[in-house]
DNA sequence: TTATAATTGTGATGTATGTCACACTTCAAC
DNA sequence: GTTGAAGTGTGACATACATCACAATTATAA
């Protein structure tokens, strides 16, 4: 399970076996299972997390007590309440798996000594953080150009594994719509 | 108006008067008149700005020809069409000025070589990336969980200058709302 | 100033989507 | 297997919002 950090990194930064084996030793490596908590809601966030394998949510409760879906995030994702993590803030968001999950966890003590001692895996974090942030606009961009329709549509075309993964329920969620309504509208 | 930029960074990193009289000099200063263009749907992306002074709004055209914004943009913010930026490609989106505005315009080849020379640079440009993503992310929260009325709410809350600035079927197209709706809100 | 464009408010009407209700199926635990 | 919970589809109805139309006001430029 190594390979997939140590590939995922190399993709964007070279990285020798040596310095990968230092490198990997910033993290600690967990097993969830299904439904159960990495971050909740209100509590602290001590870490961000590189998906080796399962599914998780990244959900929003409103104060009707109504889950929104911010994100999925899936193998090779890094995923977090980001905001609270780097300012050390009470967590706004849960994040919780969907299916059985397994991850590297990274302390963010850990992340600014890693960032420290290789200037790399700085770079590294910063060319994520800037895909991150475009992904987040690609989003906002849906929900400004296209209706329900429009936005399952792209989310069929590019997640198209993610309806035999996850209830309809969810997808709903993460759509901005109700479950009646994508129900409708994929028939 | 180096002052402006200067105490920006130093927000974030400490720097020295001559140290930032270097890194001043990756950068340089433009100024542009009322709807006039940063950057052109479809042509390559050069720079990323830090607006000393203005406003400006970072719009998607849909294929019916409709503007949608996906952000404005003001003092002491940086913008671009990031991922054409980083990823070297045409831009989706048009970054159009609202007001006369001022800016410094840093070239992507200066970023990288900036990056290089001054970590603590680079540093900047990370947790400004973040901090990018964690705005993008409330935005998408703010679509999940909000109608109209409450988006509109809450940008007036935020924002209560933009409702003097500029028109509001410009607020409208950033609230994802037709003009009509918006104007029956306020009413 | 004058003319023209840009901005704004508001009515009438259509449509997409939400909500509530209920039945049916699939899945998980014992 | 049996049982209860979770997931799903669909009708009836309510509502938020879009669209079209038009008038009135306010900027902008010649």
């Amino acid at each position: 399970m190594e390979e997939k950090l140590k590939q995922h990194i190399q993709k964007l930064v070279p990285l020798t076996d040596d310095e990968f084996v230092e490198v990997l030793s910033y993290f600690s490596f967990e097993n969830y299972g299904k439904k159960d908590f990495l971050i909740r809601q209100g509590e602290k966030v001590n870490h961000c997390y590189f998906i080796v394998s399962g599914l998780l949510k990244l959900v929003l409760m409103d104060q009707d007590g109504k889950e929104h879906i911010i994100s999925f995030a899936m193998e090779d994702w890094w995923e977090s309440d980001f905001s609270a993590y780097f300012m050390q803030t009470k967590a706004s968001m849960a994040l919780q798996t969907i299916e059985p999950t397994s991850v590297y966890a990274l302390p963010l003590e850990n992340y600014h000594a890693l960032s420290l001692a290789f200037p790399k895996m700085e770079r590294f974090f910063l060319m994520k953080s800037n895909l991150g942030h475009i992904a987040s606009q690609n989003r906002i961009a849906s929900f400004l150009t296209s209706d329900a329709k429009g936005r399952y549509e792209q989310l069929l075309k590019t997640y198209p594994a993610l309806f035999q993964r996850v209830p309809k329920t969810l997808l709903a969620s993460y759509l901005g719509v109700s479950r009646e309504t994508l129900s409708r509208l994929s028939s």
